[in-house]
DNA sequence: GTCTATAGCTGGATAGAC
DNA sequence: GTCTATCCAGCTATAGAC
């Protein structure tokens, strides 16, 4: 009839946490070290081996075991850092989600116009994608079940409204800025989607077609 | 820490089918064939199973072992009609390729003037990913090696092709015309994206913001 | 904080009988 | 064409030592 199965199910959420905001800067000194010392800086070692699986073999190549040998420690060395894979690759999300804001917070503050702030964006979006495609992908193309971790769901919903001011200069409705956000974002991430799936070879040919769209739906 | 959680594992099989007499041409008389019996259409029942299955819980929780298991066959027999797992989905995404080409071909026929027939594809591609979801998914977030299967290039390319001439009326170079399909695909893609993850709510709302791109990026 | 060791499971794929 | 049986590989997660 059926098995009787056990299951943990973690409560808490919090181990998932505290990925704030340190993009660049790899420490870039020899991972290799054989055995056993905690060189404290595990986590961080962690991530950037998990983000290199990604970039290899796509977000289903990224396993616990595989990332563990990466950072040359054991397996079970990750679960002192993270509750779980799925926490390692949120933790990773969530970071990507920092560094996007960042960016388009930048390329939009170099124009005045809204219009040419939206289509900055459009750019920026599809040079983040070209950029950084294992986040890009870990984003929306992981299988993360987004709703078990309210971090992300905010993360996105801010980015969301980094967009909003220039929209409401452009609209007199909240609903039409919405729905500008919306299109724009919407036409820059196909753009950025079929740079990563190939059709589209030419980064900056994608950026400009971008920035065109942006205009064009404003 | 955590709670501990009873969950009833079904571990016999056939208990699960039954969702036969889906799509179209559905053969329904009854699926219950507890053993042996070679119905001929195994490779459909398949199909269907591994299609539920994504629908469920994603393109990654559709296993063959699973698949076999709706279908109420042993984890062998799929082996009779596809090479491996990947093969069975490449076949899927196949037929939601030939799918996504008449809804489109239809759409725009109903269209005379070029610009409304690409608002009209736009549309209707919304529409695909809203109401085939689970082909919209295989097709794009399967993580499947497109290049490893040839008809699915040809038929990617054919779809594009299908856009190629309204585009053609409307703009003037190769260039220009192929820079416009590409344009008006993406916007509706990343729409289509937004719906399946559910940024946006609405779809008829979803389709009326891709037509209305569609028409601005023309 | 990290290791070793291991339990437990699931899936892919094959061989050989019918 | 399908089954049974089986093997193997790989991953997750935990326990307990240091």
């Amino acid at each position: 009839m059926g098995a009787l199965k056990f299951v943990i199910v973690p409560r808490k959420v919090s181990a998932i946490n505290q990925v704030s905001a340190i993009n660049l800067g790899r420490v870039s000194n020899d991972v290799k070290r054989p055995s056993g010392r905690h060189h404290g800086d595990l986590r961080r070692v962690l991530e950037e081996a998990a983000l290199e699986l990604v970039a290899e073999g796509g977000p289903k190549a990224c396993t616990l075991a595989e990332v563990s040998r990466r950072a040359g420690v054991s397996v079970a060395a990750p679960y002192k850092h993270f509750a779980d894979r799925d926490s390692l690759l949120a933790a990773l999300v969530q970071k990507g989600y920092a560094e996007q804001r960042d960016r388009y917070v930048a390329a939009m503050k170099r124009k005045v116009e809204p219009a040419e702030q939206l289509a900055a964006f459009a750019r920026a979006y599809v040079e983040f994608a070209a950029e950084q495609r294992p986040m890009f992908e870990l984003t929306f193309a992981a299988g993360l079940d987004k709703t078990k971790y309210p971090e992300l769901l905010n993360a996105g919903a801010e980015l969301f409204e980094v967009l909003r001011e220039p929209a409401r200069n452009l609209r007199n409705t909240e609903a039409g800025s919405r729905d500008l956000v919306l299109a724009v974002a919407a036409a820059a991430h196909g753009l950025a989607v079929f740079v990563l799936e190939g059709v589209l070879l030419n980064v900056s040919q994608a950026k400009d077609l971008a920035a065109s769209s942006a205009r064009a739906i404003v």
